[in-house]
RNA sequence: GGAGAUGUGGCUGAGUGGUUGAAGGCACCGGUUUCGAAAACCGGCAUCGGGGCAACUCGAUCGUGAGUUCAAAUCUCACCAUCUCCGCCA
């Protein structure tokens, strides 16, 4: 959420914003409703100031005669206030709508775009791995080396289940606890969060409106998070934080649940794309500024992109362009890791920063140095998902037997072995 | 799931219909005193929104939402949360 002031200082910005994100909103016409809002707001506080003044009166009035005659007369300039109250209620009620419909203004360096086929690739790191065999896919791969079973998923789970299993699961864990360690050493401090949370919290991130039909939901009106950025940002709603505590780093594991509402042609086979699945996410908030906001974003990109690094699989980065820029985020970075079978890359993280649009809607601020209150920024990238990873390492790590070679700084974590083999 | 109790500012705690945005205390900030500190004393100290260059002023907020009333922290209803007991349970 943008804060009406300065919408209606810069609605030039945020109405080229919305444009560049293909996001359809006439923003005068909703200062003309903001107006609108104003001047109702105006009418009911000035009758609430009469009958609030008339009230103290009618305390200290001896005269009952007069008394009388006082409250018979408010009486009246209250239906008066009713009257007027419903009329803004629907005027705020259209106004919050739309509101929650204005995009965050994308940061200039974003490039412009009108779809994911204009997201741009700043660089690739590591080499492609080039077999004297054909490649197998890592449905094949892990199959044969029976970690993971698809029939009994699909049995138990329906459409997209699996079940890791043996290596699949060992791999898993390995992952887990390196991660914990490699950004354990970089000052987050580690969480297990929630996967159910109030609906509130969608809102907050910007997850709703818009996007409902990817999220699960319980029969008591609570959603099923897609990430832990969800219950993260929650974590410290409608609180106000020390300056002196900020930057608040967060390194929370969680499971995932995604519908996969729009995308039941894609990736029909495998771990790419499931709805359920594990994922520790990094998580800054920040004092309000851009420079601050800007940094912490390369920084969590950078510790991604690192931790790809340390496990050698090659991967490229993006730069988010403006028509597949999602509505909350000023910039975003994806993280593409090689994918031999498919012969492309495919994407691992995000990294995106928000300014004060999440926390203006969660609450979140902290006070400064003169005893002013802001709303703190906030970021968040992937720290690391599985079992998507997982395709990752399979892949680029297999041999011509079948076997897969485990990343150097895993072995510790998978009994000290050099591969993966049946 | 059943029964009962509770929910006031950063914390504590008073307040059961009328200048109460809310006493007192703690914490915090400024000052006096002191070589300095402590103590003591004096003063200040909620947030959001509207108007105003400003002093200031108006509105809203006592878990959340609705209602009763000229007037609600105070009365009514619903919801949420916490605590205690019982039941169930990894």
């Amino acid at each position: 959420m943008l804060d009406i002031k300065f919408i209606r200082e810069n609605k030039d910005i945020v109405q080229a914003g919305a444009k560049k994100k293909h996001v359809d909103i006439d923003i005068e016409k909703l200062i003309t409703l903001d107006d609108e809002r104003l001047k109702e707001l105006k009418e009911v506080e000035d009758l609430r100031a009469e009958v609030n003044r008339v009230s103290n009166d009618i305390a200290r009035d001896q005269d009952s005669a007069l008394k009388i005659q006082l409250i018979e007369e408010m009486r009246t300039v209250k239906e008066d206030i009713k009257a007027k109250e419903e009329k803004l209620k629907k005027t705020i009620e259209e106004w919050q709508k739309i509101m929650l419909q204005v995009p965050n203004v994308p940061d200039m360096s974003v490039p412009e775009g009108d779809g994911e086929e204009n997201n741009k690739e700043i660089l690739t790191w590591g080499e492609k791995p080039r077999f004297d065999f054909t490649p197998k896919d890592h449905v094949e791969l892990m199959l044969k080396l029976d970690m993971v079973d698809f029939e009994r998923g699909v049995k138990v789970h329906g459409f997209r289940g699996y079940f890791l299993k043996n290596d699949g699961a060992e791999l898993s864990w390995a992952i887990w606890n390196y991660a914990r360690k490699f950004f354990g050493e970089k000052k987050f401090s580690t969480f297990i969060a929630p996967a159910i949370v109030r609906k509130q919290h969608l809102y907050g991130t910007g997850h709703l409106p818009g996007g409902a039909e990817d999220i699960y939901q319980t029969q008591d009106e609570d959603y099923l998070s897609g990430t832990a950025e969800i219950p993260m940002m929650g974590y410290h709603s409608n609180e106000i934080i020390g300056k002196e505590e900020l930057p608040k780093r967060y390194l929370a594991f969680s499971p995932c649940f995604r519908r996969e509402a729009g995308a039941h042609s894609k990736d029909t086979k495998g771990l790419i794309r499931v709805q359920e699945f594990y994922k520790l996410e990094q998580l800054i908030l920040c004092e309000a500024s851009h420079t601050e906001s800007v940094k912490y974003h390369e920084e969590i990109n950078r510790n991604f992109e690192e931790f790809l690094e340390s496990l050698d699989i090659p991967y490229r980065r993006l730069e988010i362009c403006t028509g597949d820029l999602k509505s909350a985020h000023v910039k975003s970075y994806d993280t593409e890791a090689w994918i031999p079978s498919q012969n492309q890359y495919r994407e691992l993280s995000s990294a995106s920063y928000y300014h004060d649009f999440q926390a203006r809607r969660f609450n979140i601020r902290y006070k400064d140095e003169a005893g002013k209150y802001h709303f703190v920024h906030s970021l968040n990238s992937t720290a690391v998902a599985t079992p998507r990873i997982l395709v990752a390492i399979v892949e680029n790590f297999q041999q011509a037997d079948g076997s897969v070679k485990i990343p150097e700084v895993l072995r510790k974590y998978m009994g000290d072995r050099e591969f993966i083999t049946k």
